[in-house]
DNA sequence: TTTATTTCTTGAAGTACTTCAAGTTTTTTA
DNA sequence: TAAAAAACTTGAAGTACTTCAAGAAATAAA
């Protein structure tokens, strides 16, 4: 049973046993190696993943030839590419494993059979995806109006524990600063 | 008849005549003179905006006390806080006209009903949300991988129309870099 | 039209960051 | 456990922007 995902769609929808039974039936889940990448910039994304344990993160590559972090998704986050996945189109992004983890993958044609077959899941998505994008919209708030160290400090505050489990370079350039200005904000050299 | 809304929804979704009905009679249309808010910081956000005709703004005011343009939208686009309207918490953002305007709002208690009547608008409303948190990645790419200069042409090359319309204070917040600025890169100073 | 208000421009001075390069530490692999 | 790889640190030099202040131009109001 892959209950983590069906009691956080049940935090937001109910579910009957029937429906349950089917969703339960429709969902594989998948081991990812740390690094391990499940898209590539140029593909055309085809699934979408529920982190089960551990962490993906979303990254380009940028002129400069060096990783740039988006987003990150841990436990309870579904991460994709929206976009490529709506509208066919070859994605910007890459998505990769932070640690060994363990996602639910769910194909883009299952995932239109699980929609039909429980239209409460349309529901349930719409909630997650504004919930999304109210986030994202906050973390634009967050870029534009704090500097670098206090946004470190932020989201230092915010997610303590994540500053562990993640090299630092990736949290900086989730923050928009560089890996060695981060390294002096967190000696006090700045 | 919101012909507009109703269009927009038949490209997502396909409406039964009486499902447009139903519809119809829930919605109301509101004209929005230019600079009128419709939302501001410390509110809860009760209503979903449906641009018409015209454009919304979503800004804040940061420390220094001037005014940050987080996200437009004009004919055809959703305005609203998500995470204002979902948790009931205090909005960070003002949402205001930036000209005469004609939107479609729908309160929450309203939507609710609605998608409960016609629960194809789950539907709609998750392909809309998902699009939308899409299109906010590639705005955060764009934002870490150019170079104001950078950020400027590729906004004034996919929304040439745009530029016209609406203030260079607020296209220049909107692309994170003052308005000073802009007005250099405008005259080939920099 | 006249006046008031809003928006845009310009240059000079300042700053919050980046980049580079080299060394150190930590983690992973064999 | 040694060796290799990945991640972090440090300082020096550079730069892409911001801020300020003042005036000009465009738009709106009277």
């Amino acid at each position: 049973m892959h209950l983590i995902l069906i009691e956080h769609i049940q935090k937001f929808v109910t579910l009957e046993p029937a429906e349950i039974e089917i969703l339960d039936s429709a969902l594989r889940v998948s081991k990812l190696k740390k690094k391990e990448l499940v898209l590539q910039e140029g593909q055309i994304c085809n699934d979408m993943y529920f982190v089960v344990k551990g962490c993906l993160r979303q990254y380009i590559i940028n002129t400069k030839g060096s990783e740039q972090t988006l987003q990150f998704a841990i436990e309870n986050w579904w991460m994709t590419d929206y976009l490529s996945y709506h509208n066919l189109i070859p994605s910007h992004f890459y998505i990769q494993a932070v640690e060994n983890s363990e996602v639910i993958v769910i194909e883009k044609s299952s995932m239109e059979l699980l929609l039909l077959q429980i239209p409460k899941l349309e529901r349930y998505f719409r909630i997650v995806a504004q919930k999304s994008f109210g986030a994202g919209q906050m973390r634009i708030k967050f870029l534009f109006t704090m500097s670098a160290e206090e946004r470190y400090h932020h989201f230092n505050t915010l997610h303590p524990e994540f500053v562990q489990r993640v090299p630092q370079y990736m949290i900086a350039s989730y923050l928009d600063f560089s890996a060695e200005f981060m390294s002096k904000i967190r000696s006090g050299k700045v």
